[in-house]
DNA sequence: CTGGATCCGATTTGATACTG
DNA sequence: CAGTATCAAATCGGATCCAG
């Protein structure tokens, strides 16, 4: 088993220092949006309608501290801050895109259908 | 974007799904450890040595409410409970490779290295 | 040996107000 | 438009005690 500490956090495994970057209910779903496109704040916002302000920010700025994503501030008023998917990200996708087809499998063999919602 | 219910709760992704059912700090390192044998209780916890009795029991029971593991009590004294992974725990190794090789590459990136614990 | 229950502190998250 | 700060609510996790 391995073990080492990084940010002065110890961990016990691989899948778990992925995860400690990638992981949470936003990070994800985050990074997927910006896989071919750069997005404003605001347009991340609508995208995903109720992640709040606080988590949105908060998001963004350990995905841009750890490299994942970058940040581009333009000097105008109002402001305009564009956020883009970095390479480090870009490696990131791949994994997301596993584990979303696994997710949709499970929700099959859980026999959870993606239309309940709408059927309310 | 979909968007279901499952066990009342409101979900917007496959991910999301996903990482409710098989995320958290101790559900993939217990179904990685029932990978390929039967475990007892203690076995398992010997195997996973900081994990606390609380939070194993309670991943215990939710890995075996969901179907991922299942759970044989000999009717003995002192009590001898074995537990085991599913078909549906199976399908859930395959993911669980997956982001352990990403959290592998990740570490390379971080340039962290598992020998840093042990060199302390 | 296995596991349930309780207490309590720590961490996370949401709501809201304020700023350039 | 984008972001920070603050307070309260909710969740999580650890330690401990009891039980068959």
């Amino acid at each position: 088993m391995p073990e080492f500490i990084y940010n002065n956090k110890l961990y016990y495994n691989p899948v778990e220092f992925a995860m400690d970057r990638i992981g949470g209910t936003w990070k994800m779903p985050i990074l997927w949006r910006l896989k071919d496109k750069v997005m404003r704040y605001s347009e991340l916002k609508k995208a995903i309608p109720r992640i709040t302000h606080k988590m949105l920010t908060s998001q963004l700025r350990e995905l841009e501290e750890e490299g994942f994503i970058t940040r581009k501030v333009y000097a105008v008023v109002p402001p305009k801050v564009e956020y883009a998917i970095s390479p480090r990200g870009e490696k990131a996708i791949g994994i997301i895109e596993a584990i979303r087809q696994y997710g949709i499998e499970l929700m099959k063999d859980f026999g959870v259908d993606s239309a309940d919602t709408k059927a309310k």
